[in-house]
RNA sequence: GUGAGUGUAGCCCAGUGGUUUAAGGCGCCAGGUUGUGGCCCUGGAGAACGAGGGUUCGAAUCCCUCCACUCACCCCA
């Protein structure tokens, strides 16, 4: 074998894809009746457009992007989340002149160059949406709504939904310094990622999983503590609105994110008991990423769900899934000649509506039969010498294994 | 980027007290009399044992390097 599939992406075998036309089936239709319209964006964009909006200290942008130089000098970049080229494509198509909120959704690969391990991918698939141009916590409400109905579709138990707000550019600041004070008193005692986190990124501090900085970040100043009136006011409004909704929610005082953009709400959905890694779907408020990108001031909030992790708990779960059509009819002959009317007749059925496959190659009927019945098609027509002469064909009920002459002229009938 | 484990046919794997036809199961193909599947029986195809190098008379089995996969950390979906 020269190649393989490069590492950290995977082939999604025949076998797999009825879970994908499952999951996106659900997905496209949650969006239609939250009244979200698909947008597909590049898959590469000019390279600024995610270090500005994702922030040049995450993760994300610092070592994982995947970003060439095209043969005109451009530097692009494979997109490492979605969010960033729909707001792109807002500004750049004129949405803001659109009523607000303008509601998009979108099922796009992902690029991130990481270690593959388990539910992590260097090309992976999410499926997300972005309502755009709306301040209004019942947005929120409704995002997260929608998120935990997509859930919900799917079957999948035992989720949680963690939720937390962090403020905007008007407060976080001030929580912010309140954080650095208090972790300034633990600076022997944090890990060494922590001490640049608190230089770097200090909102960061909070979500580190090492035993030694989790206790002190448990005691760590909470941002909802040190919010603003408007943005302690959305938050409340918000909860109440999830509780008008009925959406078991826990505040998680230790959710930030991972990229730079968002502000007040934050939330992501989790499987009981995962492992860190193991979210399923994450979102959040992201109010000032239009005006960063050249637009006017415009409140924003989205979701993006992971697809490779969702089929790993559908699996997980062993939800049934709905499984994918396929020919109803297998077409045998019992000779090299008769392999012409068995041609002509696939060819017709199809023409009325009926799919069907037929044999090939010179095999005995025998294995004709064989094949039909691992394929699992449920109908075989035998063309045969004796019956031809007057003008039928045999059907046979692979399921039950009985078999009747048929006129050739009502087949489409009976099959269809 | 760091750490650990693994690497034998399409898939699951046996075989490491060194040597000569590398075993089995699933799957695949063909037969089990004349034009018929799923069960059963028989037979067949399919592996230079991840790649390269080394030690040796001789290595899938020992040593080195590389690669890939898996898992974990970081971080995210």
């Amino acid at each position: 074998m020269l190649y393989r599939a490069p590492r950290g992406t995977a082939d999604i075998l025949p076998q797999k894809q009825a879970h994908w036309r499952h999951v996106e089936q659900v997905a496209v239709s949650l969006c239609q009746g939250y009244g979200y319209q698909r947008l597909d964006c590049p898959v590469f964009e000019d390279t600024g457009l995610f270090t500005r909006s994702v922030g040049e200290d995450t993760d994300i942008v610092a070592k994982e992007m995947y970003t060439f130089a095209d043969k005109g000098g451009n530097s692009l970049t494979l997109r490492p989340e979605g969010t960033a080229p729909v707001c792109r494509a807002y500004l750049e198509h004129g949405m803001p002149n659109l009523p607000q909120p303008v509601k998009l959704y979108y099922l796009a690969a992902i690029y991130r160059y990481e270690r593959p391990q388990a539910g992590r991918l260097r090309e992976h698939h999410q499926f997300g949406y972005e309502a755009i141009g709306d301040a209004d916590p019942a947005i929120d409400a409704e995002v997260i709504d929608m998120a935990w109905q997509f859930f919900a579709s799917l079957k999948l138990s035992r989720l949680s939904l963690q939720l937390n707000s962090i403020g905007c550019k008007k407060c976080r600041p001030a929580y912010l310094a309140v954080l650095k004070d208090y972790y300034a008193g633990y600076t022997d005692n944090i890990c060494p990622e922590c001490k640049i986190r608190l230089k770097r990124n200090p909102l960061r501090l909070l979500d580190c999983k090492k035993s030694s900085c989790l206790q002190i970040a448990s005691q760590a100043p909470r941002s909802i503590d040190h919010l603003c009136p408007e943005c302690g006011g959305h938050f409340n409004q918000l909860k109440e609105y999830l509780g008008l909704l009925q959406i078991p929610f826990a505040v998680n005082h230790r959710l930030v994110r991972g990229l730079d953009y968002y502000t007040r709400t934050v939330f992501e959905i989790q499987p009981e008991g995962g492992s860190a890694q193991s979210t399923i779907g994450g979102g959040g408020r992201y109010d000032d990423l239009i005006e960063e990108l050249g637009g006017k001031p415009t409140p924003a909030l989205g979701f993006a769900a992971g697809m490779e992790r969702i089929i790993l708990n559908l699996k997980q779960q062993k939800i049934p899934i709905p499984p994918l059509p396929q020919p109803r009819v297998f077409i045998t002959y019992t000779g090299e000649e008769l392999k012409k009317e068995a041609l002509k007749l696939a060819a017709s059925l199809r023409k009325s509506g009926v799919s069907a496959i037929e044999a090939t190659g010179s095999r005995s009927l025998k294995a004709q039969l064989r094949q039909a019945n691992s394929l699992g098609i449920p109908c075989a027509v035998i063309v045969g010498e004796e019956e031809l002469k007057k003008g039928t064909v045999i059907l046979r009920d692979m399921t039950t294994a009985t078999q009747k002459p048929v006129p050739i002229s009502k087949l489409p009938k009976i099959l269809g």
